[in-house]
DNA sequence: GCTTGCGCCTGAATGC
DNA sequence: TGCATTCAGGCGCAAG
């Protein structure tokens, strides 16, 4: 389930094994690995081949390889999407769904069990591509205004872990983070928005931009070597959650057993004292 | 125009 | 033991 952070791993991994190289030739084997490249297979393969990667760049949970004619090889990992650096020789992984072999022999690789995640080409994409227009700029990029997320969330009518989860409102916030920064900053789920303070609103997005350094700061140890990717099992969420995933176990601030709530058809952790549930009518 | 809910997918875990 | 069901999650799009 890779969030931000795990995302920034991969795309430090790219940079550091991959940039410079070219792609020689491209193998796709599950179409729907590629269904956001609407012309199809060959089409893929005919605009990788060849080209050299000149960046590796990131925005949210979206990661995209500049390619040297200017368009750029997007992917999304999905929950379960892993880019892998393999030398020559090397097994193919049980869920291979795109091989791209490079000129020195290596190949980068997706891999992907549920195949949530998915890989284009966007033309003329090199700096920020097209399809990712609609989503907002992540906490730790240059453009990133916190004032103005915080106002925008005020105006919506919704509440406040549905906007975290909202790419077009921030963007790199998965279900994980949320729980855990609306943990730090004590607030609960089913806040409404429009209640929030200015100073709570602020609370709560500097708690993300907190535990996703945090986050980000262990993962950047756990990778290295000849591949990038990430690991469902380890290297992972090691660091400690203090909400997500945590019910029956007892809150580390108050010692209350952490709540698991069915929530947006997702399951939402929070400590029944430290983040009470909003009374209503909430001004 | 904005908000909400669903379907996509596979393997592990759980239930009977 | 074996089969069936539930669950996990982000995104795009349709419906409200």
């Amino acid at each position: 389930m890779p969030e931000l952070p795990e995302v920034e791993v991969v795309r430090r991994g790219l940079e550091r094994h991959v940039l410079d190289a070219t792609i020689v030739d491209a193998e796709v084997f599950t179409g729907r690995s590629i269904r956001r490249h609407l012309p199809g297979a060959p089409d893929f393969v005919d605009r990788v081949r060849d080209r050299t990667l000149t960046a590796a760049r990131r925005r949210g949970k979206f990661l995209w390889l500049a390619l040297d004619d200017d368009a750029a090889l997007l992917a999304h990992l999905g929950m379960s999407g892993q880019l892998r650096v393999q030398p020559p020789g090397t097994p193919d992984e049980l869920h291979l769904r795109i091989r791209f072999r490079l000129d020195d022999g290596r190949e980068l690789r997706f891999v992907d069990q549920r195949t949530f995640g998915s890989m284009a080409v966007s033309a003329g994409g090199a700096i920020l591509p097209s399809e990712l227009a609609h989503i907002a700029p992540d906490p730790f990029e240059a453009g990133y205004d916190e004032d103005a997320v915080v106002d925008a969330m005020r105006r919506r009518r919704t509440n406040v872990k549905r906007a975290l989860l909202d790419q077009s409102l921030i963007s790199g916030v998965g279900n994980i983070y949320a729980d855990e920064a609306l943990w730090v900053a004590r607030l609960h789920y089913a806040r409404p928005t429009a209640t929030l303070r200015r100073a709570e609103a602020r609370r709560v997005l500097a708690a993300v931009r907190e535990v996703m350094t945090a986050a980000l700061a262990v993962g950047g140890t756990s990778f290295d070597a000849l591949y990038v990717g990430v690991d469902g099992e380890r290297g992972y969420f090691t660091r400690s959650l203090e909400a997500y995933d945590r019910a029956g176990e007892p809150c580390s601030r108050c010692g209350s057993p952490i709540r698991r709530d069915r929530f947006m058809n997702r399951s939402s952790f929070t400590c029944p004292r430290c983040q009470p549930r909003p009374r209503r009518p909430h001004w």
